[in-house]
RNA sequence: GCUCCGGUAGUAUAGUCUGGCUAAGUAUUCCGGCCUUUCGAGCCGGAGACCCGGGUUCGAAUCCCGGCCGGAGCACCA
């Protein structure tokens, strides 16, 4: 954190435009900066940046998203503004910057002033009085301007070698009838642009240090300027680089499109890096973050692998959660010679015992008893000969076909299994178990049957099916849907 | 094209500013072994990297130049 003792208290901000959903990329701008300001025992703002309504256009669901995503990864925030409230703010800096001569009203169309800002050179308007400037500005606010007709500058140097730094605009016109402001309505015409709003908000607000992507390292030349003209000092800055995962897309263009063409039905589509889709799938906030902290804020780009993730998430998941059974696309076991009752008892925890048990009970009848077992371990059956049902007994297969499976108990020691090197499997009793099916990150459906102890498995909680993987439950009523992590 | 920035194992990261203390540390992944009534966890071992080429220097991942590759910006978007 550069120069945090020079600042009494450390600001940080998270400014987002209420246009989107967050997601993995945004979680870094979020974790650090409010990690940032918790170090330094500072305070850390929530600030919606909706002054586009226009081609950025905020939509009201997302301030909402947007305040929960944040609280869910645990980042609250010590104050909230709004810019769309802010608007008189914006203008009284707007005039007070003209009235510096830092500032003046451009009404050149775009092409003349881009060819003229190319050729280095001062278009009519900058030459104008600050009077007649501000005469302008007023026009501006009445109306007497369309949509596009004008524009306010921030004077800035004609030749410096990025033409995007040359008088850039910090405020425009918006036609409010036909673009309309979902929280302001048609309230206002005169509109800030990103820069200008961005730059008078850090400075009021006293954000001390701001941590953002390095596309807008070229935005801070631009503040520089007015910040310059303001008298005002620029806070310190660090600017990362994209953080992407593979496989999954980030850019919020690709998930619109996806969203739009129905390929993803909802904003936590388990295919989409979403922080609803990641808490959807029972990554816990506690895991991104980690793994934020610990990709730093480097200008480098981040191209992460999910099993990085996965890893961060399973130290966390694993000693809590509670072990079950899951037969996906059963299959039929019939074990004959079963000498008598069983009730076997199975761990909820392998590791901690006094987590307690599932009980399950085989009765068998005429010595028989039917099992399910998934059809993935079919193969293994058969080129083991010998196999052992997860505390339970241990059987030898005699015919395996394609639906049905026909075994030979062979005893209840595990010891024997052992020295047999016999695959133990997991089963649920024949005639049992609670419909399921698992969302994968793939967004493919894995459809079978959970033991019937899953019957009382709230939602949210974070289990694993043995041999199968982690899963969040997702809902539980009379069928069991759950959506899977990771192994 | 112009203006910037960056390139350490499969992935991510430490070290780079202030050259030697590091025959490059850590996590994860992968492989092998141990352990374990899960293909989970744990334990032990192993494999694996400084983009390339010059230069400065007694000595360079670290400094300089060139190349290559990657990224960002060049909106009346944020």
């Amino acid at each position: 954190m550069p120069n945090a003792k020079k600042y009494k208290k450390v600001v940080t901000r998270f400014s987002p435009n209420p246009d989107f959903v967050l997601h993995l990329g945004s979680a870094r701008a979020i974790i650090l900066s409010y990690d940032y300001a918790k170090k330094h025992n500072g305070s850390f703002l929530l600030r919606f940046e909706d002054t586009d309504s226009k081609t950025k256009k905020p939509k009201l669901e997302f301030y909402d998203a947007v305040r929960e995503d944040l609280k869910w990864l645990g980042c609250s925030w010590d104050m909230e503004f709004i810019q769309s409230d802010r608007l008189s703010t914006y203008y009284e800096h707007a005039q007070e910057l003209i009235k510096l001569g830092g500032a003046y009203v451009c009404t050149c169309e775009r092409e003349v002033f881009q060819k003229k800002s190319r050729a280095k050179q001062s278009c009519p308007c900058r030459l104008l009085s600050v009077n007649e400037s501000l005469i302008r500005w007023n026009h501006m606010l009445d109306g007497g301007y369309g949509e596009g007709e004008a524009v306010v500058r921030v004077k800035t140097d004609l030749k410096h070698p990025n033409p995007a730094l040359r008088d850039w605009p910090a405020l425009r016109i918006i036609d409010p009838k036909k673009y309309p402001h979902p929280r302001v309505g048609s309230k206002y015409r005169v509109w800030p642009l990103y820069n200008f709003s961005t730059g008078v908000d850090d400075h009021l607000m006293g954000i001390t240090h701001i941590i953002r992507g390095k596309e807008h390292i070229t935005n801070q030349a631009r503040q520089e300027y007015m910040y310059t003209h303001f008298g005002w000092d620029y806070p310190e800055t660090i600017h990362y680089g994209r953080l992407k995962i593979t496989g999954a897309s980030l850019s919020k263009s690709e998930i619109v499109k996806g969203m739009d063409s129905g390929l993803y039905k909802s904003w936590d589509d388990p295919r989409l890096a979403t922080l609803a889709a990641l808490k959807r799938r029972g990554i816990m906030a506690e895991a991104i973050h980690s793994l934020i902290i610990d990709v730093g804020p480097k200008p480098q780009d981040v191209v992460l692998a999910w099993k990085n993730l996965y890893a961060y998430n399973r130290k966390l998941i694993d000693p809590t959660a509670k072990r079950y059974f899951f037969v996906y696309d059963p299959v039929k076991l019939v074990v004959i010679g079963i000498p008598h009752e069983f009730e076997a008892e199975v761990p909820l925890h392998p590791d901690h015992p006094k987590v307690g048990v599932r009980k399950f009970e085989v009765k068998p009848v005429n010595r028989a008893a039917g099992f399910l077992i998934s059809r993935d371990d079919l193969k293994l059956i058969e080129d083991k000969g010998v196999v052992r049902l997860m505390d339970l007994f241990n059987f030898k297969v005699e015919t395996v076909e394609a639906d049905v499976v026909q075994a030979t108990f062979l005893g209840e020691s595990y010891e024997e299994a052992k020295k047999l090197c016999a695959p133990l499997i997991h089963w649920i009793p024949v005639d049992t178990g609670l419909s399921c099916e698992v969302f994968m990150p793939d967004a493919s459906i894995v459809n079978g049957l959970a033991e019937e102890s899953c019957r009382k498995l709230m939602p949210d909680e974070i289990i694993q099916f043995q041999r199968f993987g982690f899963v969040r439950v997702d809902a539980n009523n009379g069928k069991l849907a759950a959506y899977f992590a990771h192994r």
